[in-house]
DNA sequence: CTTACCAGGCTAATGTCCCC
DNA sequence: GGGGACATTAGCCTGGTAAG
């Protein structure tokens, strides 16, 4: 999986692009005279490939993201690269915890020159310890937006102390009848157009657009959400960082956990909520196979394809014409829109 | 005491604007 | 076009707090 590292370090995402969809060689597989049959069975297969692509992505994505946060970036940490050498192979690799596991597979990401670099315990205390080090950087500049994401007064997630649980949009949006009875639901009102649950399941994640407000102030920066006519640059963001061109299934499910609506203050390791006593991390594999499941569906389509013309999509010089956008989504944009503007997210900021 | 987490302040990187 | 001033970003550090 080098591909997806190398592609760090030029940001020509079409060029990439090209390479896998336009490569000749893979299409002269059929050879000329391949029947209608043939093609459309090798499109399903084609079609089946990307999605294991797509989530072998996400996971590559989300090692990156750790290995990123260690790499020594500021000079300040290139001195503790000499006491490497000198370390002895300390091998913490083989101890069969998740950890571990989770080690292993890293080290097979990367080229060999750096294994023995891999296997001191310096590398592994680095990369374990960073994991929730990068986590709290996210949710700290998730918290400061977190008002503009909501439609919500900002003081409600600058202070994680807050006693979010009292506040009734936020219980409205939690699903949860009072202060007092805070039992959480697996696909809580916020999930749907309109708050209005669905058992079936059927309209989940269609509220794209606040999945969308979060996934591009956590991949393209804060001020990405205020649109405006850009400011300065910065440092690159985590799209940039991590290659990342579209949404994938675990991204929307990351985004879809509530936490931070929840009352918890801090986001544990073990993915379980303190005060909430909320299961994120199960919450997190439902949503993801609910949108695995149904990736390919119409409906799951033109929500995904919404969130990413959101989040990726450059608005660059003067507003886009509306009209330019005309397209199969359109009209899912805008039923969803109608539906989002329901009274209750008229709240006074 | 150690570990895990987080907030606030600061640092280095980097894109855009604007004046020459 | 060249080169600062400026804005903005993620990452780092310190210190506080809570739990084990």
């Amino acid at each position: 999986m080098s591909h997806a590292m190398q592609s760090q370090l030029h940001l020509d995402t079409d060029s990439d692009f090209d390479d896998q969809c336009g490569n000749p060689s893979r299409i002269s597989i059929l050879g000329p005279s391949a029947s209608k049959g043939e093609l459309l069975e090798t499109l399903k297969a084609l079609q089946i490939h990307i999605q294991r692509l797509q989530d072998e992505n996400k996971s590559i994505k989300e090692e990156n993201k750790t290995l990123l946060a260690d790499k020594p970036k500021r000079k300040r940490r290139a001195d503790t690269q000499h006491e490497l050498s000198a370390h002895e192979d300390t091998i913490t690799i083989y101890a069969p915890t998740q950890d571990s596991a989770f080690l292993d597979e890293l080290y097979h990401h990367f080229p060999e020159s750096l294994h023995k670099v891999m296997e001191s315990s310096y590398f592994s205390d680095l990369v374990l310890k960073s994991i929730p080090d990068a986590r709290a950087n996210e949710i700290k500049k998730l918290r400061g937006v977190a008002g503009d994401i909501f439609d919500l007064p900002s003081k409600y997630f600058t202070n994680t102390n807050f006693e979010r649980a009292t506040i009734p949009e936020i219980q409205q949006l939690l699903g949860v009848s009072s202060a007092t009875n805070q039992i959480y639901k697996t696909f809580p009102p916020v999930l749907f157009p309109g708050l209005k649950e669905d058992g079936s399941l059927k309209t989940v994640f269609g509220n794209w657009e606040l999945l969308a407000r979060i996934l591009k102030a956590s991949l393209r920066g804060v001020t990405s959400l205020h649109d405006r006519s850009s400011g300065g640059g910065g440092a690159h963001t985590n799209s940039l960082k991590w290659s990342v061109h579209q949404i994938t299934p675990g991204a929307i499910a990351w985004a879809a956990a509530i936490f931070l609506l929840s009352p918890d203050t801090e986001f544990s390791s073990s993915g379980l909520g303190k005060k909430s006593s909320i299961n994120y991390k199960s919450l997190f594999y439902n949503y993801k196979k609910v949108l695995v499941s149904k990736w390919t569906t119409k409906r799951i389509v033109s929500i995904v394809a919404n969130i990413n013309r959101y989040v990726f999509k450059v608005a660059k010089g003067p507003a886009i014409d509306s009209a330019k956008q005309e397209d199969h989504t359109n009209a899912i944009t805008h039923s969803n829109r109608s539906v989002m503007r329901s009274p209750k997210r008229g709240v006074v900021r």
